[in-house]
RNA sequence: GGGCGCUUAGCUCAGUUGGUUCAGAGCACCUGCCUUACAAGCAGGGGGUCACUAGUUCGAAUCUAGUAGCGCCCA
């Protein structure tokens, strides 16, 4: 043992075993004739870097694809990156600008020159820190969204939904990023409650001394008005409806218009209306002919159109313009207000409402098959109140619209012609066939312009477990065939809208089929106040830094114990912290089994051949349960049942059974047994902890085990001896009653006592586990009697009693004392049995077993309440 | 504003179709131990009128309605 340390030390075996299960190809996956189970990453950005979300993410998937493939099934779980349109292009803007390069002065070709650069330079480092981790993903098969097959196949849907109609290019109201200078889909704007101000402006009735005062909170927006709005019933401005008013500081005359939309009680009850700045009013203009003014360049900054203040940023111009309106004396008064305002997911700029010229993907037809096949649980959410949110937004989804203006992605394949026509095509040389053939025989190449927009990264990622097998290029491949659907998903609520719902309806649409069985909705990672883990906030610890103080073991089982589905999870290093000294206890239970001096001429004595019987029973049963929080994907309580096993039954209960005295050796057989329990203990932790259950099985299997445990087929439950089990729990809680009154006595664990025990009510005793009891309650004789002897101290145990002599004076009155309190309760006790016995009511509705229940705790409160007097008689006299 | 969900021990959570001895776990806490595997440990212990109110029932943490508080999604 001198020569094993005491303490675990992780850095010794991490590195060590990831390299080899990776040199052997463990992770790799070849289609053949087991039965697959597959599962694709949820692609990180490959800007990304790797944080707690991700560790708890792919902590829960790599223990459902080990425990998988030790189920002996062929696993395949498929690590890549998404491009990430918006941030990617972002962070490479920002990098050349910091060389003095501006975007605008870069060709498209320069430009993503520079960006492939940058991810090949930059990109990626979060897969290798899933390594450290311990993933075992299938690195042969790593993907990326603008890997050639996955472009193909994003093209190939574009033009496929585009031909049945499915996808549509018109003038929208779209959220425009005024940062990023693109469009956004509503699912990438934030909502944010903050304080505003509510303007209050007053616009003169032309051709009268009359005003109309109207609340804003956006006034520098008046600049666009083309109209107010006020409800039909309205009687405050029912005079005026033939009137115009004039828009101040730009003095444009604009109508009234009546309509149901304004809400009487809100503000002034008269709604200035800017069609183009914002989508109630855009729908307002439309119903009632009203022109679009849209005074906002693209980076929102004030355009011509504007009048005034003309390329003043979009919040100067709001104190500006207030500052002219009080100057004129049209600004009434000021209030705070609380409203909600949209930001960019990406850039955190407020989005601007901004009419434009978009790609758009239709979804009704759609949503609606992606919603059934989960709400008949075709598709199953872990845990399943996630169906009625996802319910809810499928049964009010919009268009999605899918263009973006970056060039970073993939380019939309639409071909314009100089006429403002357009055709989609899969190539230039098609583009133009097309174009002939449609519009104009004699176009040459020269004459097309391919749309300069990409697709939102989501149109790429929704075909994730599809194109990732190049199933939309070559629907009929054997990997396609094989692997698809994938089993399970694991991914945070967040993005259910953005990725989950549409590659459900992906996976419909172009292979019909789900993409997968089941999703795994885990909760987001908070720091111990709640709050979301963020750089700002600085209040996320570093995963590395963590893998390197608690090892990769001990961080997975810090991440996992508090992570039941569907709950955020509050963060403390102590988790990790506690999963560190799992990891000690266990390398400590294996040393001391090194320890052991193995003699074949000793016979096995009772105690440990009742250890061995009762510890295989206990370890079946553990599996059952272990089994059954699976199936129900409760992988934290999955964990806790083997972290309970481990700790708890086998080495505070088992080894405390089997082990020999200072120095002596240990009979074969039970060596053998323990050996083996360990061995498969390691097996039933080794997804998740890969790595110290590796590192113990190599040093304990025997030849004809599997060379890994990667490898090593999990152990299955058995016919579990559930009446021995049952019957150690007697035997255990006589032990710890005896170890409490050791306690309360001061008696050490050291000095030997003897044990006498009573058996009442005809019961036979059952000496299965009284070797165990003699030892592990340090008893020298242990006799059954049928009077109890003098100088004792006693203890009732359900209707046994336990007769220990004691040197020390017994305190007959603290006895007595504590003898009638619980004389007491059962007199209490048995009161409530028959009262419920005696209630006709009772006997006649409730099922037989219930009756039958209550009868036998009637009987059992009855035979204490005996137990009891008859010692408190002994006691007194 | 619309929808969904939550409230059980100091903290984080279990509690399967209402029914075993006054509700379980982990952590934290308290007490005693450096007992020859482990102090990153061992042994023992205390702690909850299941948010509140009313109802259904022989029986409610569990079902129904209402109240209060909290959270999430959507607009």
């Amino acid at each position: 043992m001198d020569n094993i340390p005491k303490h675990y030390s992780p850095d010794n075996t991490e590195a060590r075993w990831y390299q080899e299960w990776i040199g052997k190809g463990y992770f790799h996956s070849e289609p053949d004739d087991r039965e697959p189970y597959s599962m694709v990453i949820p692609p990180p950005n490959v800007t990304g870097v790797l944080h707690m979300g991700h560790m708890l993410n792919n902590t829960i998937q790599d223990v459902l694809v080990r425990r998988a493939r030790m189920q002996g099934y062929n696993a395949c779980w498929l690590p890549g990156t998404d491009h990430a349109s918006i941030a990617t292009e972002a962070k490479v803007v920002n990098k050349l600008k910091e060389e003095g390069i501006n975007k605008k002065d870069l060709s498209r070709e320069d430009f993503l020159r520079h960006a492939w650069e940058w991810k090949e330079k930059h990109g990626g480092i979060i897969l290798e820190q899933l390594k450290k981790l311990g993933a075992s993903c299938d690195w042969e098969r790593t993907r990326f969204t603008m890997d050639k097959e996955l472009s193909d196949s994003v093209i190939h849907t574009f033009i496929d939904l585009y031909e049945k109609g499915k996808i549509y290019r018109g003038v929208r109201m779209v959220n425009w990023d005024p940062k990023a200078l693109t469009a956004l889909s509503d699912e990438e704007v934030v909502h944010r409650e903050v304080q505003s101000k509510f303007y209050y402006v007053r616009y003169q009735v032309e051709g009268t001394d009359e005003y109309v005062t109207i609340a804003t909170t956006r006034p520098e927006t008046i600049l666009g008005d083309t109209g107010i709005c006020i409800h039909p019933e309205d009687e405050r401005y029912k005079h005026l409806l033939d009137k115009k008013v004039i828009v101040p500081l730009v003095n444009r005359p604009v109508p009234f218009i009546v309509d149901e939309y304004v809400d009487r009680e809100f503000g002034t009850g008269a709604l200035k209306v800017t069609p183009a700045h914002d989508i109630n009013d855009y729908n307002l203009g439309i119903r009632h002919n009203l022109p679009s003014i849209d005074i906002f360049n693209d980076n929102g900054t004030l355009s011509e159109a504007a009048g005034i203040f003309i390329g003043e940023d979009r919040f100067s111009a709001r104190d500006k313009v207030t500052q002219a309106l009080e100057e004129n004396g049209h600004l009434v008064k000021v209030e705070e207000i609380t409203n909600s305002i949209g930001y960019s997911e990406r850039t955190d700029a407020v989005i601007e409402p901004k009419l434009s010229l978009q790609w758009f993907m239709k979804m009704d037809e759609m949503a609606k098959p992606a919603l059934e096949v989960v709400m008949d649980d075709t598709i199953r959410f872990h845990p399943p109140k996630f169906k009625n949110i996802y319910k809810h937004w499928m049964e009010n989804v919009r268009d999605w619209c899918i263009s973006r203006q970056l060039w970073w992605g993939h380019q939309i394949p639409a071909y314009y012609l100089p006429d403002g026509n357009f055709v989609v095509a899969h190539n230039r040389d098609e583009a133009l066939l097309m174009a002939r053939e449609k519009y104009n025989k004699d176009l040459k190449d020269e004459d097309l312009r391919q749309d300069e927009d990409v697709v939102d990264t989501w149109f790429s990622s929704w075909l994730w477990p599809i194109s990732v097998f190049d199933g939309i290029n070559h629907p009929d491949n054997e990997e396609i065939r094989y692997y698809y659907p994938t089993n399970d998903l694991v991914t945070a609520p967040e993005i259910l809208f953005f990725w989950v719902a549409r590659m459900i309806m992906a996976g419909l649409e172009f292979r019909n089929e789900i993409p997968f069985k089941n999703v795994y909705l885990h909760g987001i990672v908070r720091d111990k106040q709640g709050r979301k883990m963020s750089k700002s906030l600085g209040n996320s610890p570093d995963p590395l830094g963590l893998i390197k103080n608690y090892g990769a073991d001990g961080v997975r089982v810090g991440m996992l114990f508090s992570s039941p589905a569907g709950n955020d999870l509050l963060f403390e290093e102590t988790l990790c912290e506690q999963g560190r000294n799992f990891c000690n206890k266990i390398w400590n239970a294996f040393r001391l089994t090194q320890s052991w001096e193995v003699n074949d001429n000793i016979t096995q004595t009772g105690a440990s051949a009742s250890a061995v019987r009762w510890f295989d029973a206990n370890l079946s049963q553990a599996l059952e349960t272990l089994n059954d929080h699976f199936s129900r994907f409760r992988i934290a309580d999955a964990l806790m049942t083997v972290y309970k096993l481990i700790w708890d039954d086998f080495c505070s209960w088992y080894l405390e059974m089997v082990k020999p005295a200072y120095q002596q050796p240990i009979d074969k057989a039970t060596y053998q047994a323990t050996i083996g329990f360990m061995n498969k203990l390691m097996r039933i932790l080794h997804p998740f902890m890969p790595f110290i259950s590796e590192e113990i099985y190599q040093r304990i299997r025997n030849e004809k085990d599997a060379e890994s445990i990667t490898i090593a087929p999990l152990p299955e439950a058995g016919n579990p001896d559930k009446s021995l089990t049952a019957r150690f729990e007697f035997a255990r809680q006589v032990i710890m009653a005896i170890r409490n009154m050791r306690q309360e006595k001061n008696l050490s664990p050291k000095t030997e006592i003897d044990l006498f025990v009573k058996k009442n009510n005809n019961q036979q005793p059952d000496t299965t586990f009284d070797d165990i009891v003699k030892k592990l309650s340090n008893i020298a004789h242990l006799d059954y009697v049928t009077e109890k002897p003098e100088g004792c101290i006693s203890i009732i145990i359900e209707s046994t009693e336990l007769h220990i002599p004691l040197d020390q004076e017994l305190n007959i009155e603290e006895e007595i004392k504590s003898l009638e309190e619980e004389l007491k309760y059962q007199e209490g006790f048995l009161k409530s049995t028959e009262k419920k016995l005696s209630n006709e009511k009772f006997v006649n509705n409730a099922p037989e077993k219930v009756v039958a229940m209550e009868k036998k705790k009637q009987a059992d409160a009855l035979s204490r309440i005996d137990v009891i007097k008859r010692q408190l008689e002994s006691l007194k006299s």
